[in-house]
DNA sequence: GCTTCTTGATTGACGAGTCAATAAACCCCG
DNA sequence: CGGGGTTTATTGACTCGTCAATCAAGAAGC
């Protein structure tokens, strides 16, 4: 029973937050949704702070998953900086409501330790790929690699707040331009 | 008295979200800081978010003043590209408590209609801003300016979050490097 | 004596977490 | 088999705290 009942609180618990686009969602609503009472959302988890990080730990598996998926078919350099792109803004993840638990997990991390140290070993993951991605392509792969992350949160930030959405193609043809314009010029 | 309790109150409100990295703060907290009873908030907001709209605004306005300055001072094109970066992390702005209060607008802003339209006036300027900036230097000025603009977010969203914060300089150098690879080569 | 300013006390709502009690499943030994 | 006992699953009711908002009443100026 568990685990089939930790994995419905974390889904109800990432499509709460989606919904409210807040974190400031009661264990009720999301033990509602999951089927069940709070007291049980409670006993499974003991406090509400280990749902979300655990919500959050399930969107960065998610979200490691694809970006792992996409990097093994990239051959060249110029590949694997595309497939960390296109994996960032797939349609699965590419969604206000997962941008909106996005968002939302960064605020948290403000006063939150664990859901800080989650987001610092996603970062570093992240930056880490782009690095050994821009290496052979330009002279300083870690700024590169410091763009690159700072453009991809931006244009997700700007997705939970416009009305007037980019879809993700576009998104990705925004990132993809801005990332040919870092390369070196080839000699 | 009302305009200089109206102001305490929106300082106030600022640097509490600050400290607290979080808009979860008390009217009781910020009208303590402000040296007053939490009833007198009320009388003169009405509101606790009315209040927090009134701190957004006044962020909004430093900011919009001193991108103002700064482009009174630039002459070419290029220059009015790093006026606007520059403004937008100067040491007024690129705080982390501003930032932090920044951040937890947005996070508002997708339930708060106020907060919402507030922010889009930002957008809005910030945008046409930058296309005109950029209209002599690039082919198509709307993307370089969308591109400009998620990158100054992505920058600010990161300084939230990271321990090893960079300094105002190296955010605006960053941005700067970026920007100068997105003009056209000239012919 | 009227308006403006100010507050302590109170209200009413809401939400996290606890608890005791019930139901269901499982297990072991006779 | 089979039934007592143990663990697991589940909940409604409750506690305790917090907080926005209100109000009535007291100072203070004019």
């Amino acid at each position: 029973m568990e685990p089939i009942r930790r994995d419905a609180l974390v889904k109800a618990a990432i499509a709460e937050i989606g919904e409210a686009g807040s974190l400031d969602v009661t264990v009720s609503q999301i033990a509602r949704r999951a089927g069940m009472s709070s007291a049980l959302a409670h006993h499974y988890f003991g406090s509400k702070e280990q749902m979300l990080v655990a919500a959050m730990r399930h969107i960065l598996t998610l979200f490691g998953a694809e970006v792992r998926g996409a990097l093994a078919m990239a051959k060249t350099p110029a590949d694997r900086v595309e497939a960390i792109v296109r994996a960032s803004f797939s349609s699965q993840n590419f969604r206000a409501e997962t941008a909106a638990a996005w968002l939302n997990f960064y605020v948290e991390a403000q006063t939150s330790q664990p859901t800080r140290r989650l987001l610092g070993v996603y970062h570093r993951r992240l930056r880490s790929n782009l690095v050994f991605a821009f290496r052979p392509l330009v002279a300083d792969p870690e700024q590169a690699a410091e763009t690159v992350s700072a453009l991809i949160d931006g244009v997700y930030l700007r997705q939970v707040l416009r009305s007037d959405a980019m879809t993700n193609a576009e998104a990705i043809g925004l990132i993809l331009r801005a990332v040919d314009r870092l390369k070196d010029p080839r000699p």
